[in-house]
DNA sequence: CTGAAAGCGCTAACAT
DNA sequence: ATGTTAGCGCTTTCAG
């Protein structure tokens, strides 16, 4: 047999039916106005008829990039990182890259995996969001290699990265729960020790309740993945009730957590807001939807990922120019504003039966 | 310059350094067990001295898969698609496979475009949601071009897909709010032309009210991408209620759009459910948690991402395997089982005022 | 404007 | 158990 039996047709097999040679094939293709406008028509004749279909493979193995951005998120689940992605998705539409996406379940080891396979794929950049990005020697490992590479979500100050400012921003909001008259607010999160955002947003509570002359409180950490989160809630809640300690306002660490608690309370018997004022975090277009709408503090989760991946396309072209790459600002982190939405969730507190 | 100025290692450089030949390299790599332990100890030794990162590309290029699945979806910020997609990533996890993004807004030029981009980076398998799979010849040139392939959501009979049946699903949707009492229900969508879902859901909803002996009325088309949505629900609304034809049960074609119209009744001073009832359909998690909580048709989203994934990857398997594939299962269509979620928001109908 | 030829990094026969 | 060699499909000098 004296052809393949293969059914793709081969950049050998359009030259051969153009009657050129396959130099000529590429040109066409890539180039087309290096060829003459003839052969260019023989040429496209010829990969019309054979369906010719160019293997990226061959071209990325052989050239200098290969038009693949590598993403690594936590989760689909929570629609900010969606969201982001969405972000992610505008922003490279058009410039004929596309996304290999992974995500990780916020597990450090399926990081790790992750990056190193998007990067044996030889993927251009990379945009990652870790459960930790302080305590992250990959990072490090990332920046030495010369890896193009940019955090979302993650605030890091000193890495590259586009996020928001999630301590003043977690401040603010809980200010303004403070501004409303509560004193009594308690922070609730997934283990804090799994992500550096939720720790910010902690250490923004506590500025918040400091700056207000209060004392803050520990965090009452549940575990994200528990099905019983419900009850866990129902439990805290009762435990506080006799301890006589039942916070007026709670300050949830995301938006998806918020939603849950407030469902927790509600099958509690405790009305929002009347009985418990409730903020998150994120801005969450469902939170909008909501009657009462979820107070929260916003950020703008496209943006970010469309800032994220524009700044990684910059960086990546950083490369290719003669110019070193020098506009040192995609080296840092950029914080885009964030917002507080006042919503139906937060009132003013009960009043004290003393 | 005897060396290559290029940082990254190459699998000659770990076969000079652990002074064997590249082929050995390769078989320490892929079947350690072909490779005596000392020459294995040596190769690994070269290999992290050099921080060598195996070149997929070269890989894929020689082989015969390269382990990438392309998955297309409308978009990411309904939900429904990013849970199918993490249902996606459960099934390829610990396969070795990774996932090709590409979301396509619904446009079917980006459908195309999308596709032969994702077959130029030669997937093993596509995952697709298009617009209209009924109307679609580019699913018969796939077919023929023996491109494995599970559609997603798209409930077409005689193709690979995994779905649920639509119109079944829809009219057992209707036919509960018909027992609620409702005779007045009008069905709201965005583009029919635009989603083959949505018409099937439509004709469910037909089946449904003539079997109860109800006319069915014209869709209420609403652009999905139009910034004006509510105004446009509740001009619609004015309208009915000066043509004396207000419904008094509205099922949305997804929930997304349900949370809209919601929003919009309640800026029209309209309350659900108690002058409206409103039904969706998809199943959204946070449908659950609003208050009144959504009454929807439900999908089982991560499941059918689950399993379209699985039969892809069986689908795949059988081209390797020496028999030619004759699991004629995954060629056809796989209705997973829908599920009514009664729900606040639908009641019986307001007393009529005659 | 076009062709010949040299690989990109890797795997898989085929020989030792 | 290991080495040699021939490509996978493509781009890109380098010569015409």
């Amino acid at each position: 047999m004296t052809h393949k039996e293969n059914g793709v047709a081969d950049i050998r097999d359009v030259a051969q039916r153009a009657g050129c040679s396959i130099a000529t094939v590429s040109r066409a293709l890539n180039s087309p106005q290096l060829v003459r406008p003839e052969t260019l028509a023989r040429v496209q004749a010829a990969a019309a008829a054979l369906k010719f279909r160019p293997n990226a493979l061959g071209r990325q193995l052989r050239g200098e990039r290969t038009g693949l951005i590598g993403v690594m998120l936590p989760t689909l689940g929570n629609p900010v990182f969606a969201d982001c992605l969405e972000g992610i998705e505008a922003a490279i539409d058009g410039t004929g890259r596309r996304l290999l996406l992974v995500t990780t379940q916020y597990d450090p080891e399926r990081e790790r995996n992750a990056i190193e396979t998007l990067l044996q794929q030889r993927v251009d950049g990379l945009l990652l969001t870790l459960a930790d990005a302080e305590h992250s020697v990959l990072l490090d490992d990332l920046a030495a290699e010369g890896v193009a590479c940019q955090l979302v979500y993650n605030d890091a100050p000193e890495r590259p990265c586009v996020s928001v400012d999630n301590r003043a921003a977690a401040a603010q909001g809980v200010a303004m729960l403070i501004e409303a008259g509560h004193r009594d607010i308690v922070m609730v999160t997934g283990a804090l020790h799994a992500s550096d955002r939720a720790k910010r947003r902690y250490l923004g509570y506590g500025d918040a309740m400091r700056a207000a002359g209060l004392t803050p409180l520990p965090a009452f950490e549940i575990d994200f993945n528990s099905g019983a989160r419900g009850e866990r809630v129902r439990e805290w809640l009762a435990q506080r009730e006799r301890d006589g300690a039942r916070p007026t306002a709670l300050f949830c660490s995301n938006d998806l957590l918020a939603l849950g608690v407030m469902r927790a309370l509600r099958e509690a018997g405790l009305r929002v807001p009347d009985d418990m004022s409730v903020l998150g975090f994120d801005g969450l277009a469902v939170g909008e939807l909501l009657s009462p709408t979820l107070a929260t503090v916003v950020q703008p989760s496209v943006e970010i990922g469309r800032h994220a991946a524009q700044r990684l396309l910059a960086q990546i072209d950083a490369r290719g120019g003669a110019t070193p790459s020098h506009d040192a600002s995609l080296g840092h982190a950029l914080m885009l504003p964030h917002e507080i939405r006042r919503g139906g969730t937060v009132s003013a507190p009960p009043r004290r039966q003393d």
